[in-house]
DNA sequence: GGCCAGGACACCA
DNA sequence: TGGTGTCATGGC
C-alpha cells in the first residue's frame, strides 16, 4: 500500500475534481486567502460579493478601502483579518511585480514560496494552494484533512508539522502538478464526506468497518 | 447552543 | 520550537 496506490483508490471512488474552482490565477490566490479556516462554500459567498461590487480584480482591489473589501468578505468570516491580508497581497503584487500576477509566477518554485511566505497573511498552506493551483507548478498541499487523515492512517505521526507531512507525500511521488493537484483535492472531498467527528474515529477512512474505507476497498491491515 | 470549516500570526516561555 | 489566544461567519 502506498501513496499512488490510495490515489487511484480515492480517483476511482470521487472521480476528477477539476480544481482549484475559480475562474482566473488571480481569484485563485483570493479565495486562497478567504477559505483560511473557513468552508469553501463561504468563502464562495465572499468572492459572488467581490464579483458583484466589481472588486475581484487587482487594479479594483487595489482601490478599494479595507472597510469596503472587509463588508464584502464577511460571509467568510475572519473579514477585518482578511481584508488586510488581501491588501496585504496586493501591496506585494504591486509593488514587487507592478500588479502582474503573470510576472509573479515566472519566478522558480522555491522562489515564489519564499516570497508568498513573505507577505503578512500567506502561511504555508496558502503559499502552496497558490504555488500549485494558480501557479501550476509541483507542490505538495497539506491541510488539516491531510494530516488528519494520514495520521489515522499512520503514515505521519499526529504531531507531524506542516514540512513534515509535505515531505513525506513529496519524497514518494512523482513530482507532477497534475498528480499533486488532484490529490489534494481527492483527499479534502474524501475528508469531508468521512472524516469530520472529534475526537479522532476509529471507524473513519481506511478502518474495515468504515463505509467509505470499505467503498475504497481500503482496510488497516492491508497497509 | 456548541462544534466545525481547505490558517496565520502575535506573543510568550 | 512549541503552546496558546485571537480573529468571526454560517451550516448543522
Amino acid at each position: 500500500m502506498n501513496l499512488l496506490f490510495i490515489f487511484k483508490r480515492l480517483k476511482r471512488r470521487y472521480g476528477p475534481q477539476h480544481w482549484w474552482p475559480a475562474k482566473t490565477p488571480f481569484e485563485v490566490i483570493v479565495g486562497a486567502i478567504l477559505t483560511q479556516n473557513a468552508s469553501w462554500e463561504n468563502a464562495a459567498r465572499a468572492i459572488q460579493n467581490l464579483r458583484s461590487k466589481k472588486i475581484l480584480s487587482f487594479s479594483a482591489m487595489k482601490k478599494a478601502d479595507t472597510a469596503a473589501l472587509s463588508s464584502a468578505i464577511r460571509p467568510a468570516g475572519y473579514f477585518n483579518v482578511k481584508a488586510r491580508r488581501l491588501k496585504n497581497f496586493i501591496g506585494f503584487l504591486d509593488k514587487e511585480y507592478s500588479g502582474d500576477v503573470g510576472r509573479l509566477f515566472r519566478e522558480d518554485l522555491l522562489g515564489l514560496r519564499e516570497k508568498l511566505l513573505g507577505v503578512n497573511g500567506i502561511g504555508p498552506e496558502t503559499a502552496d494552494s497558490i504555488i500549485l493551483y494558480a501557479a501550476g507548478k509541483p507542490i505538495f498541499v497539506v491541510d488539516a484533512y491531510t494530516k488528519r487523515v494520514f495520521s489515522r492512517l499512520g503514515f505521519v505521526k499526529e504531531t507531524a508539522s506542516y514540512g513534515e507531512i509535505q515531505d513525506y507525500f513529496m519524497k514518494r511521488l512523482p513530482r507532477k502538478a497534475e498528480l499533486f493537484n488532484e490529490y489534494h483535492a481527492l483527499i479534502v472531498e474524501h475528508a469531508k464526506r468521512s472524516c469530520r467527528s472529534k475526537p479522532l474515529c476509529a471507524s473513519c477512512v481506511l478502518s474495515s468497518s468504515c463505509a467509505y474505507a470499505a467503498s475504497l476497498n481500503f482496510s488497516v491491515t492491508s497497509l
